[in-house]
DNA sequence: CTTGAAAAGAACTGCCT
DNA sequence: AGGCAGTTCTTTTCAAG
């Protein structure tokens, strides 16, 4: 189920986790490899399917989307609603990021983004509080985020 | 303050959402735009600070890291603590891979990655229960997760 | 904006240790 | 596994329309 890394593995992980755009080239020399012997250590990582892919990241305050709203939703009424209709309900939501199912005092917990709380109420209360079987709901507003690098292996 | 973005550069990050690994040219052919033209419509969206940077997605499942849990916390003792202090305690926790300042019921939303759900109570109560100031938490573990596009412009 | 081109660099392939 | 050499593709920059 796990993918053994080695201590390279480990290594050129943590230095594309710096800059996804660094050549292999680049990535060998720091680490005293070559360049097809690194380019091929990321082959594997990606066709083991622990290097997923690349994404972008974008800076949605400067698209003019400043809000950034954490829900906390707890279903209502659970068994009436079946969880595939209130995941597609949501995931429909344009100004919906993430959609996370979890296990706790919620059911599931959105990543939600606006131009600001004038908009972001217009999304609650339009979008968000008519979706099919939704109860209590709780609300974040995000002021700053830092990501941390996190463990490896 | 706001980057104004046309539909062709709303087209660019779109597809680029898709597949950050796509060339220029590529993109371009798809947009009827000619190679250097898409380029430098890249490379002023990054000048811009729309587009901040590409960063690669990790399977901490793959990794061993099967248990993600997000943590609500609410400081006990405010003004007593600063928020510099607990957020430096709380970005040294190896298992920790973002740390967002929220305003609302919490103070802060931690993710948590564990290798299961022992490892994972190791953290809460050696790490998380210990941080400068902590009050009351909150937990969510993750079942499944689904990233939108979310709006643009 | 376009096309065309050129130089540098990165990605990819085969072969050999 | 890793290195070397070579090919292909992309990036990056330019000139000209």
């Amino acid at each position: 189920m796990s993918f053994a890394l080695d201590d390279l593995d480990r290594a050129i992980l943590r230095a594309l986790r710096e800059d996804a755009t660094q050549s292999a080239g680049a990535l060998g020399r720091k680490l005293h490899l070559s360049q097809p012997a690194t380019w091929r250590r990321i082959k594997r990582l990606e066709e083991a399917g622990v290097l997923v892919g690349r994404r972008i990241d974008l800076d949605h305050t400067a698209l003019g989307f400043g809000v950034t709203v954490f829900l906390g939703i707890k279903l209502a009424a659970k068994g009436r609603v079946s969880l595939e209709d209130f995941e597609r309900a949501v995931t429909a939501i344009p100004e919906v990021q993430v959609v996370q199912h979890v296990l706790g005092l919620f059911d599931y917990r959105v990543r939600v983004t606006a131009r600001d709380l004038p908009d972001f109420e217009r999304v609650l209360r339009r979008r968000i509080m008519t979706l099919p079987g939704v109860g209590q709901v709780e609300a974040n507003v995000l002021l700053s985020e830092e990501r941390r690098p996190g463990p490896l292996g």
